[in-house]
DNA sequence: CTGTTAGCGCTTTCAA
DNA sequence: TTGAAAGCGCTAACAG
C-alpha cells in the first residue's frame, strides 16, 4: 500500500540510506543539522517505516497476541482494554484471537503463534481446554506466555488470577448469612482451576457453618447454551429447589435470572443469587442482584505490564510468579 | 523467536528453497512425491513460515485493524466477535485499537496504519472526532477502509449501519404510545451522523404525534461521566421532569436507571425509558427495560465481507455503498 | 559523522 | 520439474 521509504528519503536528501535510518531512530553518530533534514523531509512526505521490513531484521515485531474465550463478555472486553492500554504505553500492537470456548481453535491459534509473528501470549485457556501440549510447545518456541484468570496450572508461567477461592467461600458465607440452607453451585468445566478453586470455597463455606453437602445442588454446565438452560430450570423446578445459588460465572448467574422470571421466582424472596460477574450494569438494573466482581481491567493491565517486562528483558521474572487481584463482593440491596 | 526455516529444510532435503517453498504453497509445477517429502519434514519440524518475510515480499500482511472507541460495551464486542470470526475463515489476522472516543488516539493510530502493516481498515469514529483528515490520508495511502455504525458521511467508503432514522421514529413513538408526552432526548456528539439521524427521527416522531418540541429536553452528553451524570440528574429532579426518556446510546441508558434509583423514581411509573442498548442481559435483568438492540454482531460480520471481498478484488464494490441492518425494538414488559 | 555491505526469510522471475 | 539469483525495506557491523 505505502510507497515511501528510506531509499527515496534518502536520494531526495542525497544521503545513504544508513544514514537516514539512524538519524530517525535519532541516533548520536548523525549530526543535528543533518537530523533535522532528515527529520523534516519525513515528515513532509508522511514517512512511516515498514514494521515488517524491520520486524523480520530484528526477529522482533513489537505486537502481542491475546486469546481469550470470548469477548462479548464484560469481563473479557475490560481486560483488554486494560492490555491495550498498557501496550500503546509500550509501543506495542494487539492481535486478538477468539476461541469461542473451543479448545481445537485453541490448538491452531497456539499453533499459528509459532510462526514469530508476536513477542509474546496473553491467554485465558477455554472451557473445554484439558490437554495443553499446544501451550507447552509455543514456549518451547521461546514465546513468552502470561495467562489471565482461566490460568494453567501444570505450566510453569506467569498467571494473573483473582482470589477465587476466598471470593467462593465469601460468595457462600453470604448466602448462608442471608438465610439460605440449600445452596446450589452452578460450575463450568472443572478442567479450568478456577472452577476448583471456586468450588472449593464452596464446599469450605458449607463446612464452616455446618451444612450439608449435597451434590445434586453442584451443576455442572459444560455444554451449550440449550441444555445448560434445561439443567438450571430442572434445578429451579424440581421439589427440593436450592433456596440459594452461587453462579461461578457471568452467564450462569444470567441463565439462572432468566430462568427465574419464566417461572416466576422472585429473586430475592424465592431463591437468592449471587454470581461472578462483570457486569457492572447488571446489579444497577436489578437491586436484588449481588455480584462478585473481577478487577478485569487491573488483570489486564497486569498481565500486559509482566509480559512487557520481560520482553523488555528489565529483570528476570521468577518463572511461576503468580499475582492475585481480590475480587469485590457487590452487595446493591439490602434484601440479600 | 522461531527458527525452523525453508533455508533448513531445504539442507535436510537437498532440494533448494525455491523448491521447497514451491511444495509447501502446492504449486503445480512441483512433483507429487517431492512434496510430499517437503510436506512430512515440515509438518515434522513443525514449520511455521515467517509471515513478516512474506509480508514484507508481496506487499501484504493478512492482517486487518479494527479500531472502536471503546470495547467495554456489548455493541462493539459483539461487532468484534463478527470481525473476527470472518476473519478466521479468511485466513487474515486482527489487530485492534482503542480510541477511547478520543479524536487524537484515533489520529495517531490512523498515521500508525499508513505504514503498511494492515490490508484494510475496519473504523466506527470517536464520539470527539470532527476533522476527518487522518483517515482521507489513509485512503490516499490506498488502505482499504470500512466504516461501521459511526460513519463518516463526507467519506467515500463502505458504511454498515443500523437504520437509526427509523429507530429514532420508532422508538418516540413508542413512547408516545405508552402515554408519554414530555419525551427527553439524550444524545451523544451531533457530529456522529447517528446521533444527528437517531434525533431526527426522535423529532420527527414528536411532529408526526403533534407533541411540541422543547430545546430543554434534549441533553447533550459529551463530556466525562461526572457531568454527564450531573447533567441527567438535573433533568430528572427538574419540576418539568420529562415522563419519557429516549437514550441515543447505552451507556446514557444506564446512567438514567443509575439517578432514577437515587432519585427514587420508578420506571416505568414515573418515567418510562427506553434506550440503544445491546446489554442482552440488561433488560433480562429489568423488566421494566426497553431497549432498541443493534444486530451488532452481524453488523462485524458484514463490514468483514465488505472489506475483504475487497482486498481480494473478488469484484468492484461502488464505493459509496452502504449497508443498513435493522435494528429491533425489545419489549420485555407490558408495562411500557 | 557518513557510507558500504551483508543479510533477515520468503517469493518469484529466469534459466536450466 | 528444479535451481540460482534478485530483492521486498530495514538494520547493523564494519570501514572510512
Amino acid at each position: 500500500m505505502n510507497t515511501v521509504n528510506l531509499k527515496q528519503l534518502a536520494k531526495e536528501l542525497n544521503l545513504s540510506v544508513s544514514t537516514v535510518s539512524r538519524a530517525l531512530r535519532d541516533s548520536w553518530e548523525i549530526s543535528t543539522p543533518t537530523k533535522q533534514r532528515v527529520f523534516d523531509l519525513a515528515k513532509k512526505m508522511n514517512f512511516q517505516p515498514n514494521p515488517y521490513a524491520s520486524s523480520l531484521r530484528k526477529h522482533r515485531s513489537r505486537t502481542i497476541a491475546v486469546v481469550i474465550p470470548e469477548v462479548a463478555n464484560n469481563f473479557f472486553a475490560l481486560a483488554i482494554k486494560g492490555i491495550e492500554t498498557i501496550a500503546r504505553e509500550k509501543g506495542y500492537h494487539v492481535l486478538i484471537y477468539l476461541t469461542n470456548e473451543d479448545c481445537g481453535e485453541e490448538v491452531s491459534v497456539a499453533a499459528n503463534l509459532q510462526s514469530g509473528r508476536v513477542d509474546g501470549v496473553i491467554l485465558s485457556l477455554s472451557e473445554q481446554t484439558r490437554d495443553v501440549r499446544h501451550l507447552l510447545e509455543l514456549q518451547q518456541r521461546n514465546v513468552p506466555l502470561v495467562f489471565f484468570d482461566r490460568v494453567c496450572d501444570s505450566i510453569e508461567a506467569p498467571k494473573v488470577v483473582t482470589n477465587d477461592y476466598e471470593s467462593g467461600f465469601v460468595a457462600t458465607e453470604h448466602l448462608i448469612k442471608a438465610g439460605c440452607r440449600r445452596i446450589a453451585h452452578l460450575t463450568i468445566s472443572m478442567d479450568l482451576s478456577i472452577s476448583h478453586k471456586r468450588m472449593k470455597g464452596y464446599t469450605d463455606g458449607l463446612l464452616r457453618y455446618d451444612l450439608p453437602f449435597d451434590e445434586e445442588m453442584v451443576i455442572h454446565c459444560e455444554d451449550d447454551e440449550e441444555s445448560i438452560y434445561r439443567k438450571i430450570r430442572a434445578l429451579l423446578s424440581s421439589e427440593k429447589r436450592p433456596d440459594g445459588i452461587f453462579a461461578s460465572v457471568e452467564k450462569l448467574a444470567v441463565q439462572v435470572y432468566h430462568v427465574c422470571r419464566e417461572l416466576g421466582l422472585d429473586i430475592p424472596k424465592d431463591v437468592k443469587v449471587l454470581g461472578f460477574s462483570n457486569l457492572v450494569t447488571a446489579s444497577l438494573l436489578n437491586p436484588a442482584l449481588t455480584t462478585i466482581s473481577q478487577p478485569a481491567y487491573e488483570m489486564g493491565k497486569e498481565a500486559a505490564t509482566i509480559l512487557f517486562r520481560r520482553l523488555e528483558k528489565k529483570y528476570i521474572v521468577v518463572p511461576d510468579d503468580r499475582v492475585i487481584l481480590p475480587a469485590r463482593l457487590e452487595v446493591r440491596s439490602s434484601t440479600i
